[in-house]
DNA sequence: GCAAGGTC
């Protein structure tokens, strides 16, 4: 028998599919001479301190290096504390049984590096010794997988790739476990003060936009304002130029024409530019811009979010969720007309869908070299049947986002006057001539709204206006808005390109920090740790995040390029570089900064408390 | 009591 394992069920049954293997039996499908099964993602974790002896929380422990790690059985929170997860052990023993009647293993975990460390973990914690072949596919269509099958490779090809997620796995856990025991113990709090390589620095992007917004000091500036009467159609313009000094201001509003001061034409036009613009249909969802979407809409936290579309998933409404593309291959592209057929009638987007069947589909989501291990996220094309409001709401996020980044560009026309009256006037107006993907939610453009002039009349350069009001303008510069989660995932996605080295840039180019799957658990971190609190929909640290931010954020661990830096060596790993290398500088790493923290953190625990009470 | 990673 040849047993095949996949990361998820989802593909396990979907590969048993391709095979016409029919028989279901509990936790893996049999038929043809294989036997189909499956992982649920990570089983086995790396074991928690108290395993290597280090019980208890001690300063003498620090730092903890464990010799050779060791492996446990996923442990789930219980009112008795930490317990395995007795449907990962159920799991984990099929699998071995499996295994050991195994003629030939072949892993179809998703290929990447976390796809290769789950096989692994579980192969060696079985004690597995047969060898095994990899499948290798990008792309899940029946002829992909067939054609994988007659292509497999053999299992030491992938060794490189399980050193570098080896890596990545334990030196997350010497320097999480350290630095977090050496800032809980010297801050000597009874609380955990947890770090890490992805949650610190998400912490310090919180702290310092707000320390950021606290200490902004707003500028006044003055603006001139004047109203215009072109037959009967009045439109308004602004100057060109901010005024710092009101003095300034009030000189030039004196000079200006109005009909009041005696002038009936004060103004003239000086230049019309009429543009049209043309605006592409978004992208398909991936998971982090649909909870980036959700959390605009609806204020669905992340967490929320995945929690809901999973449902969705687990129901067979939607794709898989926690995908990072944005893309679809041409085989998935095949399909689309049929999933759009599904919503003729539909009572929100019955109207688009009769539509989009009539014209030829926008193909800027198609690109099968941007679909990684999953492609976007796209409706199944089984029907609904009474979702709770909130699924409902993430299901027509999608179906929606499907009709948008399938339909035609939304053509708008920017129209720009500019006025003499004095001083330099320009009036702003957009109309949209087109509306095209913009008509399946009918709502206005979000970002910028000309709410002022959403249409201007039709001037000629030269021509005389009169000047129906004018108004001096005070204004001020404002700061940056505080993050919120939809703005959060944004700058999670993007932390890399900031990073001013331009190798870190490039090894987390395609990553940024965590990844889809772990960006809605890290927020909830942050704020179980209380170190964050949502405020409405804004992500506001607390004293005690600002005081743990204050200790760590000129540290390496608070700042997005250890993660560019790790990236760019586990790269070369899996290219073939030493390993042996790497690991020695983590040690050093975990020694150095488990020192400092050590220091560092002495009388925190004082200082937040003591800021509580001030301002209380 | 603790990381980050995956998933039901």
């Amino acid at each position: 028998m040849k047993i095949v394992i996949a990361e998820k069920p989802s593909v396990g049954r979907e590969l048993a599919k391709v095979f016409g293997a029919t028989t279901k039996k509990d936790g893996y499908i049999e038929g043809k001479g294989y036997s189909f099964t499956w992982a649920f993602g990570h089983l086995l974790q790396l074991a928690p301190p108290q395993e290597y002896g280090f019980i208890g929380w001690r300063r003498q422990h620090l730092p903890m290096l464990p010799q050779k790690f060791k492996l446990g059985i996923r442990k789930i929170k219980t009112k008795d504390g930490m317990v395995e997860d007795p449907g990962v052990r159920k799991q984990l023993d099929i699998i071995k049984k499996l295994f050991d009647e195994a003629t030939e293993i072949i892993v179809a975990t998703d290929a990447g590096r976390e796809g290769e460390l789950i096989f692994r973990y579980i192969y060696y914690f079985l004690k597995c010794k047969k060898p095994f072949k990899r499948l290798w596919i990008s792309s899940q269509t029946d002829e992909a997988i067939k054609e994988g099958f007659r292509n497999l490779k053999p299992g030491t090809d992938y060794d490189t790739l399980f050193n570098s997620a080896h890596c990545r796995s334990e030196s997350d856990w010497l320097v999480g476990m350290n630095a977090t025991q050496a800032l809980s113990i010297s801050a000597g709090a009874r609380s955990v003060l947890s770090l890490g390589r992805v949650q610190t620095p998400t912490l310090a992007m919180i702290c310092s936009r707000f320390l950021e917004i606290k200490h902004f000091v707003p500028q006044l500036y003055y603006q001139l304002a004047i109203q215009l009467d072109k037959d009967g159609q009045l439109f308004k313009a602004i100057s060109v130029i901010n005024f710092d000094k009101k003095e300034d201001a009030e000189a030039l509003f004196e000079k200006i024409e109005d009909v009041a001061s005696g002038f009936p034409n004060g103004a003239k036009v000086l230049t019309v530019e009429a543009k049209p613009r043309k605006e592409p249909p978004p992208l398909l969802h991936d998971l982090s811009s649909l909870q980036q979407e959700a959390n605009k809409r609806k204020g669905f936290t992340a967490d929320q979010t995945l929690n809901l579309l999973q449902g969705l998933y687990e129901s067979k409404l939607v794709t898989y969720p926690r995908t990072g593309s944005r893309y679809i291959g041409d085989d998935v592209f095949a399909g689309v007309p049929v999933l759009i057929e599904k919503l003729k009638g539909h009572q929100d987007f019955g109207k688009q869908a009769d539509f989009l069947l009539t014209v030829p589909l926008n193909k800027r989501s198609v690109n099968a070299k941007k679909v990684t291990d999953h492609h976007a996220i796209l409706p199944t094309g089984e029907s609904p049947y009474q979702l709770t409001g909130d699924k409902q709401a993430i299901y027509e996020m999608v179906i929606g986002r499907m009709l948008e980044a399938f339909h035609q560009e939304c053509v708008k026309e920017i129209t720009k006057i500019a006025i003499e009256a004095g001083s330099v006037f320009m009036a702003n107006g957009t109309v949209i001539r087109s509306a095209g993907w913009r008509s399946v939610f009918n709502e206005s453009d979000d970002e910028k709204k000309d709410e002022e002039n959403p249409s201007l009349p039709k001037v000629k350069a030269g021509e005389e206006l009169p000047i129906v009001n004018k108004a001096l303008l005070e204004k001020q510069t404002k700061p940056k808005a505080m993050y919120n989660e939809a703005s959060l995932l944004k700058a999670l996605e993007t932390s890399g390109k900031d990073i001013e080295d331009e190798e870190l840039r490039y090894a987390m180019k395609d990553s940024g920090l965590g990844t889809p799957a772990t960006r809605a658990s890290i927020i909830e971190t942050l704020i179980n740790r209380e170190y964050v609190v949502r405020e409405k929909r804004n992500l506001v640290p607390t004293n005690k995040g600002l005081a743990v931010y204050d200790v760590v954020k000129d540290q390496k661990i608070a700042q997005a390029e250890l993660t560019g830096q790790w990236e760019k060596r586990l790269e070369e790993i899996r290219s073939g570089a030493s390993v042996t290398d790497f690991k020695a500088e983590i040690i050093e790493y975990t020694r150095s900064i488990t020192n400092e923290l050590l220091q560092a953190g002495a009388g925190l625990a004082e200082k937040f408390m003591k800021e509580e009470k001030v301002d209380k």
